[in-house]
DNA sequence: CCGTATCCGAAATGATACTG
DNA sequence: CAGTATCATTTCGGATACGG
């Protein structure tokens, strides 16, 4: 029977997402993939990265200013969860008042560079995504 | 004054950043991209995604043994949702037991692969996630 | 088999007040 | 300025029961 280049597709697919998952990276139950991807799926993380890529450096409050609609506490959180992560470095100086300054580490810029590509698929999406919601609203 | 190619870098990204959410493509209230990137920042939605990758079709108790740890509620919410935003076709087969298939449209085809590179970078940074958390611990 | 409907507890997030 | 602490609220998600 042949195998069609369709077939392939899935095939290869199929051992690209195992590879990523695969056993010996962790266990089924507790994969360190998918807690790491859960970590950052999430969208006070992508836009808070998306607004340190934008600078050298930022203030606590210049972030505040620079990712809309966040509230103090979930700058606060989602900072302190990408410092863990290793993707922010943080720096506070002690003067007063108080300065602190938050800026992407290495790893964090290679982060940005994907979500600027999920970000720049958005965008170039938009009109088809909105197109198929009015679809899907009409038929109901 | 000299401008460093350090200093380009940041005002590329915020260049990038900008046209991905410039203002001409919804207002600053109510951004689609926001709205779009928001939708799909979601770990259910991102493993679905993967899942349906795998394959041309798949019916849905298929994709729940596949997505680990899902429920069939959160399956039927995400699984509506990414239809809705025209990433999955739905087919239901009027037969007893009935057959529901689903499947990627090229769109959602499309944004799989984003998710397989930000799955793939997850993977290849895994060690050095780790190492941060461990040294963040230490430090408290 | 593939859902929907409902309820409920847990977790995420916002609002507000307070502090070094 | 840059948080922390607390409380209120909303949202998420699991469990269960039922239906086409």
């Amino acid at each position: 029977m042949a195998v069609t280049k369709a077939d392939n597709q899935y095939l290869d697919i199929e051992e690209r997402v195992n590879k990523i998952f695969s056993p010996e990276r962790g266990s089924m139950q507790f994969c360190p993939v998918k807690d790491i991807l859960g970590h950052f799926a999430d969208k006070w993380s992508i836009f808070t990265i998306l607004a340190l890529g934008k600078r050298e450096k930022l203030r606590f409050n210049e972030l505040k200013e620079m990712v809309e609609g966040i509230s103090q506490r979930m700058l606060t959180v989602t900072l302190r969860s990408l410092e863990e992560n290793g993707l922010v470095e943080r720096k506070m100086y002690q003067e007063i008042p108080p300065r602190v300054e938050y800026w992407l580490t290495p790893l964090g810029r290679s982060l940005l560079e994907k979500i600027l590509e999920l970000a720049s698929w958005s965008s170039m999406n938009m009109e088809a995504i909105v197109e198929a919601r009015n679809k899907f609203a009409a038929k109901k």
